[in-house]
DNA sequence: CTGCTGGATAACGACTTAGTTATGAAGTTA
DNA sequence: TAACTTCATAACTAAGTCGTTATCCAGCAG
């Protein structure tokens, strides 16, 4: 396996709150974890910013914001689709970093 | 090896640093990364205080505070020894929460 | 076109973080 | 005793985080 360089920094300011480590909790299994969604396919581009809004219990802006740290921190993968985003885990990024973590 | 139950967060806080990531770095080896010691044992009791503050390059109270979030997120041990405070990693803790992390 | 919904962004306030200097306690040395 | 060293803590400031409400744009339904 390659030795990627990555900035373990930001990730584990990503990291470094319980609203977001329940985010990716969640995005484990859209499916169990959220609504039945009538547009999206919840394997293959995950869940919609709104459950995810409704179920962490935040203002939608908030909610949002969290999501954005988790993809510019490249844990999540964000799919605009016609007015709706779906969000889903980057397993081969997250996985990277693991191996880094385990580093520590 | 028992499931232990860890608070994440606060562990990710004390570790999204990249002072705090420096200096557990350099505590894998202390006599390696510091100048020798007259006084302590680097191996048992780790590197003291003032070696870690003048390598980091901030001023001395604010590498106490960063060796403080991370002893108080049980990464790092302190030993106060009559005028020096030593520190050293709490291996068993890290893999402990390295443990935890890969099923991030 | 009008209105409704999903989502992003701006603006603001409360709180936390990370740096600084100043000070003080405890131990060592002359 | 006096002076110095090591370290911790208090007080202050600048900047970042996290929540809110208000606003705006895009897409869909009537």
């Amino acid at each position: 396996m390659m030795d990627v360089e990555i900035e373990l920094e930001p990730i584990l300011k990503a990291l470094a709150s319980s609203r977001r480590l329940q985010i990716l909790e969640w995005l484990r299994d859209p499916v169990a974890n959220f609504p039945p969604q009538q547009h999206g396919d919840p394997i293959k581009h995950g869940a919609c910013n709104q459950y995810i809004v409704d179920k962490l219990g935040v203002s939608q802006p908030a909610g949002s914001r969290h999501l954005k740290v988790l993809v510019d921190a490249g844990l999540v993968i964000a799919s605009p689709r016609k007015g709706w985003t779906y969000y889903r885990r980057d397993e081969a990024r997250i996985s990277e970093i693991k191996r880094h973590l385990n580093e520590l």
